[in-house]
DNA sequence: TATGAAAGGAACAAGGT
DNA sequence: ACCTTGTTCCTTTCATA
């Protein structure tokens, strides 16, 4: 056996807690929240990331601020027999695509974008829609959040592998972080 | 204005595009990465903050690891004129939304939610319909990510903080945790 | 640049198997 | 006895005025 089920108690959740609150908190910091030294903080601490119950750590971003003012839900359909696996692929050459799942329902595939503004989002659109086995699309734009933090309004932002216009955005395609 | 528009040149954005890889970076990585001293990275680091272009840390976890096994988006349909201020309010009372804003086309609002198992998820999707003036829902299940990282993969789950029975690794049931 | 704090490692102690 | 998980130093690196 080679990963032995982790044994996730009370005191991991506290620090997966304490560090999704506060991803740059000190091990000592965590210690005292949770009641334990700061190298026994660390020690957990590594041993989550290494069972990936933490896959890394991030700065959360607000979108706008770096010039990504919209952002859409796309939903697309594909020719009869379409694999994931190559849809998987088209997807990752969208840079544009945030966020990609297949789901249930009508549609095979539910795409969220983010795009500098409503002509560069027509433009993604027109990139993805002349993908082979893509027969249809509709699409959702967000209008607003309703919650403060959600995943969407700062994780991750797409790469500007060719920048829509003008000014180059910070780039991220984020694959893990090693501290 | 109170706000002045930062200016936010190409050394910000490596600087962003750095912590959004490693959130947990020293500063002196950073300015190696970047080519500047840590303290001048800290300075950038510390505008960057106070102009909410970051805002904030975390750590990014894999949902699975904490028995969040199920995920789904829900299409709401509201009565009449349902203001979007008071699906935020209930948006707000259920801890396993973990995404909701309002969007173009027939739905007024789109939710990501996760759940334990599809048992519990049934229960989130009655309490959400038995809201006042939700019409209708319509849910799409997310059967497996496209991309290795999606927002919706990490960035944001009902908190871990507290033990909601038992122990070992799938954990939460019913018993809703607020962060 | 200088001071205190944090990270990270070594060695050791207590419980549980 | 052994493995696990906690502890207390200790040194190097980092944060920060």
């Amino acid at each position: 056996m080679p990963h032995k089920a982790a044994p996730f108690d009370a005191l991991d959740r506290k620090i997966v807690a304490a560090l999704m609150e506060n991803g740059r908190a000190s091990f000592a910091e965590i210690g005292t929240a949770v009641g334990l030294s700061s190298t026994a903080v660390k020690r957990r601490v590594d041993r989550l990331r290494a069972d990936d119950v933490i896959t890394g750590f991030t700065a959360t971003v607000r979108p706008a601020a770096l010039g990504w003012l919209t952002e859409a839900y796309v939903e697309v359909y594909c020719d009869s027999a379409a694999p994931p696996r190559r849809l998987a692929e088209v997807v990752r050459n969208h840079p544009e695509i945030t966020a990609a799942m297949t789901v249930t329902g009508g549609a095979d595939a539910l795409l969220h974008v983010r795009a500098t503004d409503v002509e560069h989002f027509e433009e993604v659109l027109e990139r993805i829609r002349t993908e082979p086995f893509i027969r249809k699309t509709i699409s959702f734009m967000v209008l607003s959040h309703l919650l403060p933090d959600s995943p969407e309004a700062g994780a991750r932002q797409p790469s500007p592998a060719h920048e829509p216009r003008g000014e180059s955005l910070p780039t991220q395609r984020t694959g893990h972080n090693r501290p």
